[in-house]
DNA sequence: GCTTATTGATGTCAACTGAAATCTAATAGG
DNA sequence: CCTATTAGATTTCAGTTGACATCAATAAGC
């Protein structure tokens, strides 16, 4: 039965949604259509005028995503104006956020799943990353004849390595120091050099 | 027909090989019980005679994904005494072996996929991880009153996401750089403090 | 000769994709 | 302003393919 077109977009946009919290829970190859389309209260046949292929699907939910989750991190940035790089760390390397596969970071969740898919994935990615890199730009200083955000990468990739190895691993208490030693190291690499005291929480 | 004991060992082994590598290219779920078989040279029906079901492949398979990885760096290690840890992030972290997803190492190549299976796949990895930290504690000096082996969880953290993003991103110069980055961060961690001169490669 | 690794066939189920049918919002004509 | 037609979003249904899993038959080792 026909909607109204305000309602098909908006039955688009939860498809989305939804597919963008099922793909980090489940992975892409881990979860169908139907699923899928029963998340967002349809059925699958409503999939093809909406979308051209789950791969489609795929890149749109990244894309997301990572909007999603860099609007977290300008949350937590906004709610500590003077320390935003230990805000988002302390965010990004919480068990809450280790333990939060469907809402958390979705270079974690799909990563290595995105790294197996088309240009069009990976491109909703980048389009993330970067907006994650240029934030961290503004925290870490990045002065010492490196290229260009430098730092920030090592600061990425620290935690969501970190993240990623804390998922991995069964030990709880092996899982929680991977966070807590990965936020020691990117919160000192605000102010290079100085040796700094811990945030321990 | 039947084959030699031997040989019927020969073809297990040759199995979890070949899925060690599938695995890592395709993901737990990428790839089918047929063609991975047919990686071995045998057939599906073949299969429940060596494994219970696939999730007991998948964990066999990480833990000899992780030996091979681990192997790697013993091997890079030994290639260079006088800096183990240079040569191995230098090799870890080359563009070699970010590209190959197949032989590469397996926390990268399936750590999301991983981080959704149940705790056999996960102790196989948790396994491989220790070993790297062991190896990696050797070569960081971790006496600044931290747990024991932070710095060398923040080098695997680091050197983990650095792939990790470098894989997920289309612009090829973006994804050297993750590496570059990396391989800065984790060298200058040898010796704590002291400026670095580049491993310009 | 008994055991057993392997094969090939089969069952069941779910995946992705598409087509037809349905039903209603949007729209044009009176 | 009301009504009839059209357009289109959704659903139901079907088709094809491939997944994991099982098992009788086979043939070679032990």
């Amino acid at each position: 039965m026909r909607v109204t077109r305000a309602q098909a977009d908006e039955n688009r946009e939860a498809v989305i949604n939804v597919a963008s919290r099922l793909f980090r829970k489940h992975g892409f190859d881990g979860i169908g259509l139907k699923d899928l389309m029963k998340g967002a209260g349809l059925t699958q046949g409503a999939f093809y005028k909406q979308f051209t292929s789950k791969r489609d699907l795929s890149a749109q939910a990244s894309r997301r995503a990572m909007e999603s989750a860099f609007r977290r991190w300008s949350d937590a940035a906004a709610a500590n104006p003077q320390d935003p790089l230990g805000a988002v760390a302390a965010f990004y390397l919480s068990t809450e956020h280790s333990a939060e596969k469907m809402d958390g970071c979705p270079i974690v969740a799909l990563g290595a799943d995105a790294a197996r898919q088309g240009p069009d994935v990976k491109a909703s990615f980048e389009a993330g990353i970067t907006d994650y890199l240029e934030m961290l730009g503004r925290w870490v200083n990045d002065a010492d004849g490196d290229e260009p955000g430098s730092k920030a990468m090592v600061a990425l990739s620290t935690m969501v390595g970190a993240v990623l190895l804390s998922r991995v691993v069964n030990d709880e208490l092996l899982s929680k120091r991977f966070l807590q030693a990965a936020a020691g190291s990117v919160s000192t690499a605000a102010s290079a050099g100085e040796p700094r005291q811990g945030s321990h929480q």
